[in-house]
RNA sequence: GGGUUGGUAGCUCAAUGGUAGAGCAGCGUCCUUUUAAGUCGUUGGUUCAGGGUUCGAAUCCCUGCCAACCCA
């Protein structure tokens, strides 16, 4: 028995922090260190239960490292768990491998404290691959309680402000989350694989460009000069493909002072990939084949599972194409739709219970049939193309119809996940399309992308893809905060 | 921004106007192959905050804070 060893007060004994404060006074007053420096890890957890030989019990040594989850103590041997970025592995500790002091310094852990164990690898009478172990090394002290062990989190407010507790205990959200970070890497893979380069452009932009968002507006102090947080990754791509990198991909943050919900986060990441000598129909190949390539090797399923609408996505095979125009044209049972007048529009989007703002442009109704009709109802993937011109301002004209444009929408799971362009890089018509949508705000066009396309931008395919919505597909989550992990919340809180 | 629901022990949850409880965790025992281990005992509360109604409020009312969901 080390003979630092004191009795918990019991006035203190209810009080998990200060009993845990007091055993490491007491560590500290043995001279022990309760936050060391390193602790020689050889495996993870799934590392070292892989690496066990079949039959021949304490052949294998292993020194795992992780945080104390579970301790059962029967006296004179304990199981305990420990958790690590790979999952839990089983250590256990008897009174007689470890010696009579170091078994009592064992007893005095607590459940959430870091340590490292050596020891040799064993199957038990259950069946579980278990570290016989022979030294254990408090390596962090934990001073406050894990939540239940069983239950784990459930309050959703302390999940997303204390995600680290989440991920301890709920193995679902550990689950998730590991899954987007497979999914970002796969991505990478995929365009490298293909010789697209990954480069950054700024964050911080004078004119934040390329979509049509409220931006956050922020300011640089030495150059005395206000900044927005960009909105899209597009025109800075763009200005890649003009110096000549003909395939260049970013996965980055966008920022949005918009609007918290299920579906929106103030900042979120985005895939744009740009390929010259493309085009939209080269986009819609290539994102099939990025998608298919992550369930794939990935999730490891073709079909996954959408709770909202009780079915089943299928990735597989070759996808659903439609123009926007024939959906709107089924939707409204109307063949002749295009050809209405906008008074006409306006009672039609009534008559299908639709709310019609006074102020909306001929466009916006007829494109309110499509967000709120039909959008919600494309589950399997659908790729709606040639939208019309008002919408995408980035995007060329369809040569058959000028009133549309060479671009699709895929659509999964009732979201928009990927739109995609053959992109515009004729200056003057992209020029007159901006200042067509500024109105009267010209400080808002990006005067250096229109000199860059002055240069001569090669003919090309963009996409975007919203990585948190493909996530909250992929991995079956129900809001955009259960693939994020640290979504934004009022700050204090509860 | 509007509506609905919620906030009780470290965590998960009870208590529907009448003494705030349980399980896990903690504390103290027993137990050298457990699997939500078992066993005996035991501590722990500003019921989100503030106000009001009432003999009496976790519970009813009002305001505020935070969150979730729906709508905009």
């Amino acid at each position: 028995m080390g003979g630092y060893m004191t009795e918990i007060p019991s006035d203190i004994s209810h009080d998990q922090h200060a009993v845990r404060r007091q055993k490491l006074a007491e560590l500290r007053a043995a001279g022990a260190d309760p936050f060391r420096a390193n602790f020689a890890q050889t495996h993870f957890s799934a590392e070292a239960i892989r690496s066990y030989v079949e039959g021949q019990d304490n052949a294998v040594r292993v020194g795992v490292g992780g945080r104390l989850v579970i301790i059962r103590d029967m006296g004179k041997s304990q199981f305990a768990k420990i958790l690590d970025q790979e999952g839990q592995i089983q250590i256990y500790v008897k009174k007689d491998v470890l010696g009579e002091a170091a078994y009592a310094a064992f007893k005095r852990l607590d459940i959430g404290d870091i340590v490292g164990v050596d020891g040799t690898l064993f199957k038990t009478k259950a069946g579980e691959i278990t570290v016989r172990a022979e030294t254990v090394t408090l390596v962090a002290k934990a001073l406050r309680p894990l939540p239940e062990k069983w239950h784990g989190l459930t309050d959703p407010e302390q999940i997303y402000r204390q995600r680290y507790l989440d991920l301890i205990v709920n193995p679902e959200s550990r689950r998730r989350l590991l899954l987007r970070s497979a999914i970002v890497t796969r991505v990478r893979r995929f365009l490298e694989e293909r010789r697209f380069l990954e480069v950054e452009t700024p964050v911080l932009q004078s004119v934040a460009g390329g979509a049509a968002a409220r931006p956050f507006t922020t300011h640089h102090d030495a150059l005395g000069a206000d900044f927005f947080l960009r909105i899209s990754l597009e025109l800075y791509l763009k200005r890649m493909l003009v110096a000549g990198w003909d395939r260049v991909f970013e996965i980055g943050r966008n920022f949005r002072n918009e609007g918290i919900s299920r579906r929106h986060n103030p900042e979120f990441t985005m895939l744009e990939v740009y390929q010259a000598f493309s085009d939209y129909r080269g986009m819609m190949a290539l994102v099939r084949e990025m998608l298919q390539s992550i369930c794939r090797d990935v999730v490891g399923a073709m079909r996954i599972p959408h709770a909202a609408s009780g079915q089943e996505i299928d990735f597989g095979g070759e996808w659903r194409e439609v123009s926007y125009k024939d959906l709107i044209r089924a939707e409204t049972g109307d063949p002749d739709w295009f050809a209405r007048s906008p008074a006409e529009h306006v009672a039609a989007a009534v008559g299908l219970g639709l709310k019609v703002e006074p102020q909306w442009q001929d466009f916006e109704v007829t494109n309110e049939i499509f967000s709120k009709r039909i959008e919600p109802g494309l589950i399997q993937p659908t790729f709606v193309t040639h939208l019309p011109v008002e919408l995408c301002p980035l995007a060329k004209v369809n040569a058959a119809d000028p009133t549309t444009l060479d671009v699709f929408e895929l659509c999964i799971g009732g979201m928009e996940i990927a739109p995609a362009y053959s992109e515009q890089n004729d200056p003057d018509a992209q020029r007159a399309m901006f200042e067509n949508q500024a109105g009267g705000e010209q400080q808002s066009i990006d005067q250096d992308f229109l000199c860059a396309l002055e240069h001569g931008m090669p003919p090309a395919g963009g996409m975007g893809v919203g990585i948190d919505r493909l996530c909250i597909l992929l991995t079956g989550a129900e809001s955009i905060r259960d693939v994020i992990l640290f979504p934004q919340l009022r700050p204090g809180g509860a």
